[in-house]
DNA sequence: TCCAGCATCAGACTTTCGTCTGATTCGCAG
DNA sequence: CTGCGAATCAGACGAAAGTCTGATGCTGGA
């Protein structure tokens, strides 16, 4: 068995547990290696300049820098790094910041673990992987649901439970501007009033608690 | 090494990828062995009156079948059995439920694995594992969070993002009895209207998406 | 037995929410 | 250059939401 000829995997989840199942599935996979791992997005900006993985398995939640952030930051450094996203299923907003971010594959946790390593397969044969539920959840993606930055502000202090009042003060406009934003936050995410809107925010991962 | 001297473990996660993990770092310790796993709740009861497991290492979160469930069903039929619940972080609720049920220890996934181990010998040797983290969200829990299971119906249909008018209408009675207990729902939550009621009420597990 | 708590309802009242109409400014793409 | 969309504000309106007072019936524990 050459080791040169081994496909290197860097591992990042901020799960130590997951990250050990991971490297095992990987390690046990005779042509693949898990050269690194770590929990932060940061470590693992660090670690891919130092390992140059062929595929990063990446969490997109993480403490500190993001998942996605990680990816784009080592994406603008290495153009052609490869990613396979690892994330419990958080709604469609995720994915398609991963992908937008230059992920190629994306995986569930709970998925059978021969899954996972097809996913590393194919992404390393420079194809693409995306389970079917996740292609469902993208194609019913509707094209309203980018939000402009105003509007995505003003929909964070909404699940943060703030009144069109206390959101007016904070962001230093009038309530006439907040219930503008409001209804056309409503609009775009498709509800009736601001606990549904809260609801489906949360949901779709447009934003976490 | 005397096989039978080993520590039974039974290890249930929705997560296959985690159960390796786990499964990993139990028997890479000498005197302790992943006897079973599995990924359900139910097959968890099963399994139990198979193996007779000294512990049972309980994720919360599964497919059919509550982790706190199969706690309690275990506990009905095997009252000296023993838990230690592994789950994310996911609000005080869960943490007091699966204590109510009769789970000895709590482990946080994403702790360092030692500190698995240690929850595993403190349970086994008869005591209790509560990390700091969780002790703290346990004291500052007040007794008001306790809602009856009318007001805990009226709070899940809030969280659906109904009206009041609509949750009369599910539940048979007039729109002035849901103000009612919206009302008492929003003390006894220590927040004044029903958006941040649903943003506490997920924060705090008491509902799940 | 009696009180406390839960669930139910009603009316009245204040505040907030959400919509609508209409208007101004600004930047950017065609 | 022109127009479109974002962001800003105003006023006014109806519809919800939330509070308060007060009242009834039921259950279960002290």
């Amino acid at each position: 068995m050459e080791e040169t000829k081994k496909v290197k995997v860097l591992v990042v989840d901020d799960h130590p547990l997951m990250r050990v199942g991971i490297a095992a599935i990987i390690n046990a996979t005779p042509d693949m290696t898990a050269v690194a791992q770590t929990g932060s997005g940061e470590e693992a900006v660090k670690l891919f300049d130092q390992y140059r993985p062929d595929i990063t398995l990446m969490d997109l939640r993480l403490p500190g820098m993001s998942g996605v952030n990680a990816i784009r930051t080592i994406r603008s450094r290495h153009a052609q790094a490869r990613f396979v996203v690892l994330t419990t299923y958080e709604g469609d907003e995720d994915i398609h910041q991963a992908l937008a971010a230059g992920a190629q594959g994306y995986m569930i946790k709970g998925m059978p673990h021969e899954a996972l390593i097809d996913a590393l397969r194919r992404v390393h044969a420079g194809g693409r992987f995306l389970p079917q539920p996740i292609k469902l959840a993208l194609a019913s993606r509707t094209p309203d649901a980018d939000l402009s930055s105003r509007e995505r502000q003003v929909l964070a202090l909404l699940v943060g439970g703030k009144s069109n009042n206390e959101i007016a003060a904070e962001l230093g406009i009038t309530e006439a501007t907040v219930k503008c934003h409001v209804s056309v936050i409503l609009r775009r995410l498709n509800v009736s009033d601001r606990t549904q809107a809260v609801v489906v925010a949360l949901q779709r991962g447009l934003l976490h608690l």
